[in-house]
DNA sequence: TTGACAATAGAACGGTCGTTCTATATAGTA
DNA sequence: TACTATATAGAACGACCGTTCTATTGTCAA
């Protein structure tokens, strides 16, 4: 820890300060989008001046960025984290399902799934922002297409399994239960969404 | 029809002139957002004042629905009205699944589905638009329900089905696939959407 | 031909955007 | 105490936003 009066101290408290703008710019963007984020607004909410908050990034999209960034984190924390106290295979797969649905349910961020809201807004504007954002969500998908392939080499899930196919379908579930959350303020989209990951993951047990 | 040179021929020209704004708006709120959709870009387009433009809704948000219902229209023609031909039941609901699916990658819309961009876009933004678009989108799912229903009705799905469970997953396999190839380009989400709802069909013909 | 009206244009407004330039307050080093 | 560097503020810029006011154009009815 730095202490008080120290270069370091100084660098330390910068960092609080970016890291209290990013908390608030990842909130506002999962509701209002990332393009939609302004620095005046950001400005206002935190009693400061716009420069004070430019200062720290140097550009909007940077801004942008740093804001995507931070919500990884927050995923990573949230959501990836927990799931890595279950062992590989179908355990954790289930348990990466279930703390996703979590945090969708918790409303960690003000508009549901950052990352479900940042992809469809970027998706067809081409930029860094829109392929750090691809990156990423390929990571998650992907992650969870290797966790399927792990279940099936252990045998708890039929052999005649494609894991991209069953990723697909899972993600699809935990997508359309933060869509239909948000659109109709509907929380049994949660229960649909549980009901369906678990009769899909039986199927794909039992099926020969 | 109306004669050249009448008040009638008139109001048909500027119909006509509104047509073609929200042809093109509808295209481009599908890519950039309701939002990001600016009168200015519009009228560039369009080789026309941005009075030219405003005049024909007097203000965005009218411009924004109105837009929104030329993106029903479209739907309504292209994905629901081919679909009618179908026999009620399991027949007509693999018709609504297809046409749609096809809609989505014939890119009829310059961002894929209009509805999935702007029902994520304004979920957490209150107001008219909001409130309009959700509408819409839920008689769509409401309609995919009350089909399922009927088939349940005429014994071709399984007695056991909750029409609205699985209305949930067909729609959510379709908003995958729209969002799968938007953000990674790839035309093999199509094939994997198509994939999940025949076995997701068979398997609620099948259960007990 | 004349006067009314509908469709569109042009110029301008106040507001906000991202951004830049120039302070200033604070706390370091010398 | 003087000088330096950092974090933040204030004022201003040009661009674009939605919107309004005031023409202009073309076609109607009389």
């Amino acid at each position: 820890m730095a202490e008080k009066g120290t270069v370091l101290y100084r660098a330390a408290r910068a960092a609080r300060t970016r890291q209290e703008i990013l908390g608030l710019a990842a909130d506002l963007a999962s509701a209002e989008g990332l393009e939609g984020l302004t620095i005046g607004r950001l400005a206002a909410e935190l009693g400061m001046s716009k420069t004070g908050i430019f200062a720290h990034f140097g550009s909007k999209e940077e801004l942008q960025l740093a804001t995507v960034n931070r919500a990884k984190e927050v995923f990573l924390e949230q959501v990836v984290k927990p799931a890595l106290t279950e062992p590989r295979g179908l355990k954790r797969l289930q348990a990466m399902l279930t703390s996703w649905l979590d945090y969708v349910e918790r409303s960690v961020f003000r508009g549901g799934c950052f990352f479900a809201a940042a992809s469809l807004e970027f998706d067809s504007r081409p930029g860094r922002v829109r392929d750090h954002v691809a990156a990423l969500t390929k990571a998650w998908m992907d992650a969870l297409r290797n966790e399927i392939a792990h279940a099936k080499a252990q045998k708890e899930i039929a052999p005649g399994t494609i894991p991209a196919q069953l990723a697909f379908e899972l993600h699809a579930y935990v997508q359309e239960g933060n869509w239909a959350y948000k659109l109709y303020g509907d929380r049994s989209a949660f229960s649909r969404a549980r009901r369906a990951i678990t009769d899909r993951l039986r199927s794909a047990s039992r099926e020969q």
